[in-house]
DNA sequence: ACAAAAGTGTTGAGGGTACACCCATGG
DNA sequence: CCATGGGTGTACCCTCAACACTTTTGT
């Protein structure tokens, strides 16, 4: 009988683009520096070889952690990437996904650096390893259309934001501005945001109310037919 | 220096899921007859190994024509399906993608049943080998999602068709009615039908005014900033 | 008092949806 | 002449886009 591991195989890889937002207002991707060849002391994408008998996520999270500390992302299959020559040391498949963190909650981690890891806004990257600069640019286009579609951009914001916060979210992301009223309406008429009772503080001007996304009406809403769509 | 040769990798494989339409208003997919063990007997998506160096498109093109002899299809990603326990031979990861033929072209390859592949109805699918009735499933959702977006269904007709047909494709993969004059107007306005001089023949009633798509027109206009969503 | 952002309604245009009848062709 | 699908226009509604001033708060 024919044994599958009778055959030479590419290796298999997983890569993580992660998604971050700041008080710059800047669009910002985590990245490593690479400590060993191929392309060592370049940037890169964070990511590394699926273990035996390891789920692809599974994986993902695992080097995510190992390699930046950060965990606990919601994280999304992109593509996979295939071409022989992507890697120099010989046929390897990557699996690519892209998750969204924001960086208020990460913001001490990034900044500590210890393990070559940091954020680094999207419009400035530097010279990426392997085709990770090819993946960042799919990545970023998912996220385009799949934010106007699904209510992931409140993965990007803290708990509780201000709809000025979320204006400003969907306005970096797109690169396009909204008209405030009509930003305004569109939202809460979707009726999937928690008003709070509490409002901003700290602020030198008036204080803004704060809100939270209420997942589960959401998922609720979604089974009777409806759809997110900005 | 560490080799990637040096660890052990999980087996590599891509799975295609081709959609087809007929007269009998229902959408089909093509499987194949599984040859050998696991599953031998089974019904299965074509699909097979990766080999050394070959590009993940090009080995599911390849694998598509020696199963089923279909060729030429425009094949797009769908996922990467990477479970441990999917393949019972051991770690196997299958990059799946899904394409569109319309079986008008393929209708008699796919009745000579060579290699045993042929076209069933999505409606009564036979159980299916490994994770395949999952990938199906997702397949499905993603074209339904994507039919709405950009103007693929086109891949399922012949390319000269009748308005009626573009739209009994819509009402069949959407699984919902259209109304026949607003269906008209939108597709028209959109201006990328190109309305040839010719009609249907052989028809026991009026004859249909043909048309066909022009994808040239649609680059151009998609360049400038146009969404085709129906 | 002033600076800075929060908050709030109306109007007009365009697109979507609902809807019914006559026309051409083959049998 | 009959059966079958082909082809066409209008009216209403609702959604989207444009647009400016008052309110609150901290300094």
């Amino acid at each position: 009988m024919v044994h599958i591991y009778d055959y030479p195989r590419p290796a298999v890889t997983v890569d993580c683009v992660v998604f971050g937002l700041d008080q710059t207002h800047y669009l910002q991707v985590l990245l490593i520096q690479r400590r060993l060849p191929p392309f060592k002391g370049q940037w890169a994408l964070p990511g590394g070889f699926v273990r035996p008998n390891e789920a692809l996520e599974e994986a993902a999270r695992r080097e995510l952690q190992e390699e930046t500390d950060v965990t606990g992302l919601c994280l999304e299959q992109l593509q996979t990437y295939g071409q022989p020559d992507r890697d120099p040391r010989g046929h390897t498949v990557t699996v690519a996904f892209y998750a969204l963190g924001n960086l208020w909650d990460y913001h001490i981690k990034a900044a500590t650096d210890a393990k070559e890891a940091r954020w680094w806004p999207m419009k400035h990257l530097p010279e990426l390893a392997f085709d990770h600069g090819l993946i960042v640019q799919d990545a970023i286009s998912t996220l385009r259309i799949t934010i106007r579609h699904k209510p992931i951009g409140f993965e990007l914001l803290p708990t509780k934001f201000t709809l000025t916060q979320l204006q400003r979210l969907y306005e970096i992301v797109l690169a396009r501005p909204f008209d405030k009223r009509n930003f305004r309406k569109k939202l809460l008429k979707l009726d999937i945001l928690i008003s709070l009772d509490e409002k901003e503080t700290n602020v030198p001007h008036r204080a803004a109310q704060l809100y939270q996304f209420d997942r589960t009406k959401y998922m609720e809403r979604q089974k009777t037919g409806f759809n997110f769509d900005l």
